[in-house]
Parts: structure tokens; C-alpha cells; sequence
DNA sequence: CTTGTTTATATCGCAAACGATTTATTGTTA
DNA sequence: TAACAATAAATCGTTTGCGATATAAACAAG
């Protein structure tokens, strides 16, 4: 029995977890705009800077374009991205909000940071521990990331 | 442009991020095992208490039966679990470690938690960073859990 | 006892993740 | 400029994760 193998003394675990019930609970308010957690990612991301490659979002949330595109494919699906190929760069495609992918910002404010908050209001963790919380994962990320 | 809608004041997206990392970080030392992270999870439960129902196993890892039960039977496939029906209640599946199960024990015990302390040398977290995260992510598990 | 309800698993379908490979385009260099 | 290497996306196959549903066994009432 080693104690390094119990689940119990496990960060990873941990993290794992937590991560998993963070999008469950963030799952419900999504279904109500009619997306995803990943596809919300993206959609901050586009937010925060438009019409931006593939490759420029897929680093931004540090995941793979074999993740990215097929999520930016669903996404237009939805209508909420467009897709058309880069004009210096021809083998790029350059990801745009539309107009309703636009209009999720507003609907996205308005609900998910105020739910996320009810979803936790029961959590003891005070505004330090989050953020002492995001520091210890940013060093994480840090040092995995390549 | 909404501060709260931005990716950086988000632990949620650190929390994402950082569990792929670590399982990311994790799949070179499964892959020489033969297994994924998920099914080493299960076999640290397994370690920890043999010939337990698929029930149980779910429940420990915070996991729906819908999840466990393909993992299961692809471990099956691997001949690292055996599964018959429960004697008492038949409708309980009862898992157990073969042969082959239990020996990966000593070699996760000699490769994983060494390897994990490899990867994240050039991390900056002290012990007591650690033991502190995992008191915050518990209180958010506890929160969040059914 | 039999009818209805809960419980334990399993099945199905879909969205992620990601390693590996492919295709198209751009850059480089001999 | 012709051949080769690097880059941007896309495609493919597998494992997870999970909502919804199905199936079988156990349990509870009437």
C-alpha cells in the first residue's frame, strides 16, 4: 500500500475533478445560450480581439488546432463564427464573430459570471484564496506549457 | 469589453487548462504502462480496496456509472480487470485487479509519482503550496458535488 | 402475489481532447 | 528556379465525459 498511489493525497486528482464539476456547473447556464464551455472559450477569445487564424486562438486557450477546428466547424454551424481564408496568408483561416456570435457577449455578461458566483456562493473560499488559487495554477501551467 | 468576460481574471479556464497539462504531462509515463490517466484512476480505488462494484468505483472518482462502465470494459480488454456478477444483487457488476492489475501497482509506484515530480521540478510551488491547493480545489469539489 | 418504484448497469449519441497523418501553401536554399 | 523544409489547417481514429434512455433485478405496497 503506498501512499503515493492513494487518491486522497493526489493534486492531480484534485484537479481534475474540479475542473469537471466547474464545467458541469457552468453547463446549465450554457445550454441556455445554446453553446459549450470550450466553444464560450473561444468565444472570449474572439471577444477580446476578432477575426483572428486559427492558430492564434488555439494558442490563446493553449489547445491543439485538431481540438480547434472541428469545435470553429460547430461553431459555424451554429452561426455564431464565420470562416473565410486569409488573404496575405492563404492557408490560414481567419475566425470572425457574426452578429449573433456578437450579441452572445451581452447575453453571456448578463448570466454566466453571476451564476458561476450562486453555483460557488456556498464555497468558504474568499476573493484572496481565488486568486492565490489562480497564482498556484498559473505556475502549474507555467512550467507544463511548451 | 466586460473584465469578467475576460479569459485571464478566469480560474475556471487555469482549472481547464491545468488538468489537461497534467494529464498531458502524465501520457508518456501511461503510455510505457499501457494505460490512460482515467484507467489509472481507477486502479489506484482498486489498490486501495479490490472486488468493489461499478457503483462504488463511480463514486469514488466523482464519475457517472455512463463513464466508468466503457472504461471498464475497455480494462477488460486489456486484462487488467475481470468483472462477474455481484452473488448478493445481480444486478451489481463486481470489479476486480488480475494478475496483471495488481503487478502495475509496483510499477506505477516505481515510475508515476516520480515522473510527475520530474515534470513539474522547474515548478516553483513549495510543499505547503501544494497541500494548499488541494484544501482550495476540495472546497470547491465539495461545493459543487451532489 | 403482482403492480409499481427504485436501483445497478449498460447503451446510445454527441462534443471534446489529442496523437498521427494529410494537404495546401509559404519559405528557404542550393 | 527547382527541390526541399516549415507552417496552417484539416482529417482520422481512439478515449473520455455526460445527458438521455433502456434493461434487468431488487424492493415496496396494496
Amino acid at each position: 500500500m503506498h501512499a503515493e498511489l492513494q487518491l486522497d493525497n493526489q493534486v492531480c486528482f484534485r484537479l481534475y475533478t474540479a475542473a469537471r464539476l466547474i464545467t458541469q456547473a457552468y453547463t446549465p447556464m450554457f445550454n441556455e445560450l445554446g453553446i459549450t464551455y470550450p466553444q464560450y472559450l473561444v468565444l472570449m477569445v474572439l471577444w477580446e480581439k476578432d477575426n483572428q487564424p486559427v492558430n492564434d486562438i488555439a494558442r490563446r486557450l493553449l489547445l491543439e488546432t485538431n481540438t480547434v477546428t472541428p469545435l470553429l466547424q460547430r461553431m459555424e454551424k451554429l452561426g455564431i463564427v464565420s470562416r473565410k481564408k486569409g488573404e496575405q496568408d492563404k492557408r490560414q483561416q481567419i475566425v470572425s464573430l457574426t452578429q449573433k456570435g456578437r450579441e452572445l457577449e451581452e447575453a453571456a455578461y448578463a448570466q454566466i459570471p453571476s451564476g458561476m458566483n450562486e453555483q460557488l456562493s456556498a464555497c468558504p473560499l474568499k476573493l484572496e484564496d481565488y486568486e492565490h488559487l489562480a497564482q498556484e495554477l498559473d505556475s502549474i501551467i507555467e512550467t507544463l506549457k511548451k
